[in-house]
Parts: C-alpha cells; structure tokens; sequence
DNA sequence: CCACAGCCTGACCAACCGGTCAAGAAAATT
DNA sequence: AATTTTCTTGACCGGTTGGTCAGGCTGTGG
C-alpha cells in the first residue's frame, strides 16, 4: 500500500472533491430534477463554495451527464449474473435480486435515470440508442433460447424486460408512496419480502416455476 | 340541451381558458418538472400571456396542484371495473386494461405524478395519506378474499398493487424509452400485445390463470 | 530562495424567474 | 344607456440563476 502516495497525490484532492460533489448532485438532482436543481443547493451540500464545483465540472449540464451515466454502469453491470445462468429461474431471480438491491442502495440514481428519460433523454439519447439497444437484444435472444429450451412459457421478450424494470425501479422512484402506504420506511424483512415477491409472481408469470 | 345556455354563460370562457391552461400545464409540467417549468413556456404553449395565466391560477403551484389532482382523479376512477368483478381474471384483468389505456391516452399526467412522488410529495402528501391509502386498504382486502376463496394463490397484495402500478405506469413514464428501443411509436398492435402480455404474464404470476 | 501548476473563492454580472399592477376592453346585468 | 363585473395585457419589480473572473492560496521541484 506504499505505492498509492506516489504517483496520484496531485489528482487525490481532485477525485476526492468529485466524489463529494457528485453525490451531493445525484441526491438534489434525484429531488429537484434538472431544472429544479441548482449548484448552489449542490455546493451547499457538498460543502463547497459554488465557484469550486464550477472548476471541477464546468457547467450544470457536465456535473449532470456524469450523474447519469454513473448510474447507467451500475445497471448495466447488474445483468452480469443473468448472462451465466443455465436458465431463467436462476438468471432471471439473480437479475431481480440484484435490481432490487441497487433500488435500496441506489435509489437517487434511479430517479435521476427516471427524470432523464421523462425527459425525452436530452443528454443520453445516444446510450439508448447504441449501448442500451445492444444490451437489450443480447437479452432477448438469451430469453428465446430458454423459451426454445422449454425452460419457460413463450412470452414476449421485450415486454418481460420492461416488466422486470418496471417492478424493481418503482420500489426506488415511488420509494415514497411506498412509505407512505408503509406508515414508515421499509426494514430489512419488507425488503426481502419484497423482493421474494416479485421474484415468485414474475418467475410464476413467465411459467418458469 | 336547451338548458345549458342558461346558467353557466359566465363561467364559459372561464373554463375555455382553464382548459387550455391545464392542458399546456400538464405537457410542461411533464416535459420539465416542476422546478423546470416556467409560466411563460406555458403560456406561449397555451397562446395566452403569461399575465392571463396568473389571472384564472394565481401561482405556479396552484396550477400544478390542479395538474396532479386530475390526474388522481382519473386513476382513483380506473379502478370502478375491478370492484364488481367475480374474481381476480375479471377484476384485476380489466384494472391492467383500464390503466394501459390510460397510460397510452394520458401520458404527461402519469410524468407529472411520478415527478411529485419522486419529490417526495411535496403537495398531495395528504392524498397520499387519506384516499390513497383508503383506496389501497380497500383493494387489498378484496384481494385477500379471492384468495381465500381460492381463485388466485396467496400473494402479498400490496406488493400486487405495486407491480400493477409499476408495469402499467411504466408504458407512459418511460414512454421514451420504449419508443427508442422499439425504433418507433408504439403502434394500435403494438399496445395490444404490450396489454396482453402485461395481463397474461401477471394472472399466471398470480396463479390466476 | 524562486517558479509554477493546481486549487480555491468572494464578488460580480447578464439573463431569467414568479408574481404584481394599473389601465383598459369586453361582456353581462340593471 | 348606465353600471358593474369579468377578462385582458404590457410594463414592471425584487430575487435568484448559471456562469465568470481576478486574485490569493498551497505544496512541490528546482
């Protein structure tokens, strides 16, 4: 561990103030939404000058395209487990475990994904069409082999992707009408009660069970 | 219909004009937010004066505020055909039908919700707390009782809600996405197929089907 | 000791925001 | 026709916004 104070000791202050920056423009971003955020809440709550955050990322809109895409790598990394599987109960249940883990530990990324996209996606319209395109239709031809396989029902691909994501981001983006419902935030227990029941009406609804 | 000419001529133009308003309202609203709106782009969207808009809505709020209890309105009303069904392949099959219809046909209202929620409520709290929580109570007992009577399995029925919630409301919040992955807009049999999927993947999950 | 590159920030600015208001036009009531 | 109510609107205001900038600070290499 001797190595680390080489080298990078002159970007050890730069990468530590955009850490610190960029968390607090994922949470104000998450509940003000672009337009609603400004970078004095965001200075304010990194606590930083408003100048500084305007040295490290010069405008509004490139601390917001590093938000965004932040997110987008943790989600596209949650499907690594669904690509290994022999089949759908164990890829499909470990891709809803994992969403549902990232909707606890993640859920201001998720809604400033959800504000971006309602949107119309101004800033990352071009992932949807390059990278976000390719993933999805790796994973379909993945689903229609286990439904060539017999290893589920003959559902549409697609719409059981949009499904999947559907459930698990909305425990991140209605996180709050939720707990509202829940008189109080979700425990340990809710959330794996949670996920066992996404998990067990999903896998049912695709015949996997 | 002779009567209509009658009392409410003073009210006409009034509701001409609010008419408008909301409607340029809930576009903006859903386009940018809250915080991203502004009264002027929805004035010129509604070919009014921005003066004329705080005329008939003295503040942005008061505007916004009539956006989201709309909107609410409209789905409370959705769920009319699941009470006198005769079990859950009627009842919960017809709120799937009554909720992509509404997702397709109001689109901007069902943004404007989810950016309300996602800012943690900050002007239907009291919605949430009081109808909405009324309304959930009531449909989860319903859904206890098909599932005592054995005519779906014993799933957790708000978790039920959720996922109803979530796949339904997601053809309209991310709308865009869909539309990018599916190269298009979304044709007459492109919704059908989305609604039947939707319904057989969820009363098979339910052990309906 | 100096030089220099990276980091920090108070003060400032033009642009834009929600909201006000007075003065008048249009319509309804008498 | 007179009066009263409703509707319309350009001009305006205080406050806030994203972004700039000059000057100072810090620590390292010579």
């Amino acid at each position: 561990m001797t190595d680390t104070a080489r080298a990078p000791r002159r970007t050890e202050i730069r990468q530590h103030n955009e850490t610190l920056i960029l968390q607090a423009a994922e949470k104000v971003f998450a509940e003000a939404g672009f337009g609603g955020a400004t970078m004095q809440l965001i200075a304010d709550m990194a606590g930083l000058p408003k100048a500084n955050l305007h040295y490290y990322f010069p405008t509004k809109e490139d601390l917001y395209r590093r938000v965004v895409q932040d997110i987008f790598e943790i989600w596209l990394h949650a499907a690594d487990s669904m690509d290994q599987a022999p089949g759908p109960i164990e890829g499909i249940g470990a891709y809803i475990q994992a969403k549902m883990e990232i909707s606890r530990r993640h859920p201001n990324g998720s809604k400033v994904w959800a504000f971006e996209v309602m949107h119309r996606a101004p800033v990352i319209q071009d992932y949807l069409e390059t990278t976000l395109r390719a993933w999805t239709t790796g994973r379909v031809r993945l689903i229609e082999r286990w439904i060539a396989e017999g290893q589920m029902a003959p559902v549409d691909p697609e719409h059981l992707l949009y499904m999947l994501w559907a459930t698990t981001q909305h425990y991140a983006d209605f996180g709050h009408q939720i707990e509202t419902l829940n008189a109080g935030p979700l425990s340990d227990v809710d959330w794996q009660k949670a996920t066992d029941s996404v998990k067990t009406m999903i896998l049912r609804g695709i015949g996997a069970l």
